[in-house]
DNA sequence: AAGAAACCAAAGCAGTGCTAATGAATGGGG
DNA sequence: CCCCATTCATTAGCACTGCTTTGGTTTCTT
């Protein structure tokens, strides 16, 4: 029953290499040194030490690696192939041992955060050129998605680190095997046209604005609102959706509607024709970052995360 | 004492790379197969064994290799990138285990012979010939050179196997620490010009040529045949010299001398102008081969070593 | 001739590295 | 929807690898 040779079979039981690649290693320092006994010194070693595993070697190989001169050895033919080969494999040894410490030390990794809009305008932006300067190594990219295609993307291995948001209301289904890193509250905010009567006003709450005509944002933010409204006790009258928090501005400051947006949108880019309002009464909605459990112990997912914290807290202090 | 970074370092303590390349062989097939249960399986081992393996591996660099999902494991970047080397590695590995076998198996490997002209043409000829055949893969080289020449050379490592032959007074001196294979006798023949008054006779002894003219061949043979000739009780009238057997037969076809030729000589080329004669009372040369003691473990040293051996009994037997 | 240097051999022992057994978490199937 | 099979982690235990120690042989040097 000899199975192809087009596919590798797996269940074949496929033994290590009888030779041990410690001892190829041994031997290539018996190699440079040109004796068992400065190979031995060179390894910290005793010389029987060093004897044995030249002796182990030949005995797998089937050919004297050393010839025994007397006092000294000298490699033989068979011997120099071996090094020749030995030193390929210092060499793939050397180079997996520096590639792996890069990944230790964040000369290099991957981390693909993915967040949602007003997010990525502020928190993720910030983190993620503060990243760049400290670990230029790391392969850094940034995806935009709203909370739900976010998580998915998480569930499906497609990203490291999303940042989403939740309502009180609503939450966002986190995967089991995920952790919630919390990056603050974003408190939302009332946003008038310029001399909107309301603007005098010291405290603002959201049935102060049933008669007026509404423009929504982003899927949830609408659902969000309904919900608020529907507590307040009126129905709010849509006239215009979009999730681009900057289309929301322009349509508020054409004086076309009054709108609800987190703080964070008006962070990323404050239409300087409104006027904003803090909305009394009202639970902020929260924002967390999420990460597999098994991608905090990635270093470079670590950084990242600590970087899109210290963003966050920067963002709040002001 | 700082040596130079020109030179490599000899004195250094230069330990084993802290990854072992046993356990990155293991995560290899980690890899290939996307479990721990499945390399295991194709190991021939326990899952724990190959857990514990890769755990030791994430220790020593610093960086999970594989991410744990639930039930089963996913490799992360880190983990691509040492089975890239590792990869590599298992490469270098595969090929010094062919090579070894190759030399083990007399597929490649080198032997260098050095024999005297007489055996080189005979002996030395047809071993090559045979082993060229039977072992195409095997580097083989021959040079001519006399006894004490060709010891030097087998001393300095220049060669592997010397083929000379030395007269019962004369010895050679074989280093200590060589193997001497015996390959027989070579008898002294009388070669005689045509016609030579002693050609009828059924035997004839070294004082029988007393008064003839002389050609001898090599420096050895012309200093054993003036110690026989001595012994005779006459000195030869020694006219002409060279170390070509053939210049010597032709000589004597000419009838410009009379010569004393080892059979081996003869064997290698024979003139068909001169007749050949045993010559009685006259001890032959001896004929051996000449390793080093730990040259003969080398597979294509000691095959070489066999074939010459095969030759010279068929020289003998005819 | 004697000492130094290098390797080999054998014995002893500590620690590596495997197995066995058990537990926990996940995902698929009836 | 629950249960069972699968996969990995953990721990304990143990055999054997692999190193050291000691002593001996050979060879080269002074």
């Amino acid at each position: 029953m000899e199975p192809h040779e087009t596919h590798a079979d797996l269940d074949a039981p496929r033994a290590l290499p009888a030779l041990d690649p410690r001892s190829i290693l041994i031997f290539r320092e018996v190699g440079r040194t040109g004796s068992l006994t400065g190979a031995a010194q060179v390894l910290g070693w005793t010389q029987p030490a060093v004897s044995q595993h030249v002796r182990r070697l030949e005995a797998v190989a089937g050919v004297p690696l050393l010839a025994r001169e007397g006092r000294g050895v000298v490699v033989t033919d068979a011997g120099r192939a071996l090094l020749r080969h030995a030193d390929a494999l210092a060499a793939a040894l050397h180079d997996a041992e520096h590639e792996l410490a890069d990944h230790a030390h964040l000369r290099a990794g991957r981390v693909r955060i993915a967040s949602f809009p007003s997010a990525s305008a502020t928190i993720a932006a910030r983190a993620v050129s503060d990243l760049a300067e400290r670990f230029p190594g790391i392969d850094l990219r940034l995806e935009q998605l709203e909370p739900p295609e976010a998580l998915r993307a998480l569930e499906e291995g497609a990203c490291d680190i999303a940042i989403v948001f939740e309502y009180d209301d609503g939450h966002v289904s986190v995967p089991a095997d995920a952790d919630r890193t919390p990056l603050g509250v974003d408190p939302l905010q009332i946003v008038l046209p310029p001399g909107h009567p309301l603007t005098a006003r010291s405290e603002i709450r959201l049935d102060d604005l049933a008669d007026e005509q509404w423009v929504t944002g982003c899927i949830s933010c609408r659902k969000h609102l309904l919900t608020s409204t529907s507590a307040a006790g009126f129905t709010p009258d849509i006239r215009h959706s979009t999730d681009d928090y900057v289309v929301v501005q322009a349509l508020v400051a054409t004086r076309m509607a009054v709108a609800v947006l987190p703080s964070l949108a008006l962070r990323a880019s404050r239409n300087p024709d409104v006027t904003v309002h803090p909305l009394a009464d009202h639970a902020p909605r929260r924002v967390s970052a999420i990460t597999r459990r098994s991608a905090r112990s990635v270093p470079s997912v670590g950084a990242a995360l600590a970087a899109i914290q210290r963003a966050a807290q920067a963002l709040e202090r002001v």
